[in-house]
DNA sequence: GTCCCGCATTGACATGGATCAATCGTCACC
DNA sequence: GGTGACGATTGATCCATGTCAATGCGGGAC
């Protein structure tokens, strides 16, 4: 996912930056810090990566880390015991990982693409949100954002038809990915079965309606469906069913 | 649903107490507060009662306030133009209402039950949250705890089915009821609309599958449906098709 | 170039839940 | 006690999506 945001620096040359020259500052937990507590979060940070397909975390393990996606792309997910699988959401460049005052993670954490990580020690990181008051509201708006996400998502899956369902992914890929040029164009960050698993719907639905929308001529198909292209987002945006302005669950 | 939680004063007294004698304390956004903060928040709120079935915000409205449940029971819905609708969320008594540092509504907001809560001025309270971290850190740990419980029931929305979904919730209903009773019993806050709404079913679905488990003994009905009844909290545990220890989104 | 291998597509069929419609209970009101 | 209204239940049928299975396609290894 770090191609359709190009802002986002390769992860080579993250790991020597600390959070001064942080390029996700307008948007991650520190957007907010001045001196004193830029100087604390570098203090207390360190970088790691996984490789695309990795398990950064199981449901119930030990995290002692709290962080932030610097480069690529995480699913959450969440199971039933014999094997059905919902994605329950989907971290991007700047977006928090991990929960202050919980040392065990409540859902499954996947590296979807090649992805690095800024890590906190979580205990340090908790007492720096108890008296840095920036930090914590800067962390309580984004934690409200995702909540309003998972909300917009929950309609999606209770009351959203298969075709509704991926029309309105492939627009929030579309609009994420570009928004000035002419066709829009994007390359799909998810396979068939994450995006399945994020739309609460099988691999096999999700491609049909991928070549429904194909035929209907609301979008076209290039790199062996990988990309997709969308000449009137107006015309996706109704097939999506409501207006649009939904936003990804983080 | 204030019945079932008998901790929570009836509202006639409530509105003359102030923030240290608030019964709902004990998880409400002033719940680590001390002396000054209390007398912040006590000099910005008022309290305000709605009837049953009163909209108390329609999905764009101004809100120019932020508050918190004091009795009684509240929905949060989203809807597509054609008239579906998901409920997103259900308030209870100490549950924090509205969005600090947002304007509008983002769903509707109903009472379910007659209902009273205490507000804040907005925007004074945002004032409170800059600088001071408790209030912020309280409210960061209510906000990740909704996060999770919202996620919970996208597992529940995209992966379960209809029995599995009425059994989450008559199991979790049963569980804020009664802890101890033997056998366990609880009277239904919601009618079999709002339950529908909330399970991503219709009204006929969630009739039948009551019947349904009602049948193969998981559970006995009283007071012409409006009553359950449970002598095997594991069974019904098992028809919901995980261990069961998701918390109702908030 | 060819052979795999993994992912995507397509087809045939089964089924869970929606839809449409009728009936039933319960409670409030007279 | 009778009546009306509203919510809940039950029944018959339909259809969207799941399931199972086969085929297609593109890219990497050699």
């Amino acid at each position: 996912m770090a191609e359709i945001r190009p802002l986002i620096a390769a992860r080579g040359a993250m790991a020597t930056q600390d959070c001064n020259a942080c390029p996700i500052r307008h948007r991650a937990v520190c957007a907010r810090c001045e001196g004193a507590e830029l100087d604390r979060l570098a203090s207390m940070k360190s970088y790691r990566s996984w490789a695309a397909g990795e398990t950064v975390a199981l449901e119930g393990d030990m995290l002692p880390f709290v962080g932030t996606v610097l480069s690529g792309c995480a699913t959450l997910t969440r199971s039933l015991e014999d094997g059905r699988v919902q994605m329950v959401g989907l971290l991007m460049p700047s977006d928090f990982v991990g929960r202050p005052g919980r040392a065990t993670a409540p859902y499954e954490v996947t590296a979807a693409t090649d992805i690095t990580l800024c890590l906190f020690d979580r205990q340090r990181f908790e007492a720096l949100l108890t008296d840095a008051p920036q930090v914590a509201s800067r962390l309580l708006e984004m934690s409200l954002d995702e909540l309003d996400a998972a909300r917009d998502w929950m309609l999606l899956l209770g009351r959203k038809t298969a075709r509704e369902r991926v029309a309105t992914l492939l627009a929030l890929v579309l609009r994420r990915a570009a928004v000035d040029a002419r066709p829009l164009r994007a390359q799909l960050p998810l396979g068939r079965e994450a995006m399945a698993s994020y739309l609460g719907l099988t691999i096999e639905t999700v491609s049909r309606q991928i070549t429904a929308l194909k035929r209907d001529g609301v979008i076209r198909l290039e790199g062996g469906g990988r990309t997709i292209l969308c000449d009137d987002l107006a015309a996706l945006l109704i097939e999506a069913g409501d207006d649009g302005d939904g936003e990804m669950p983080g």
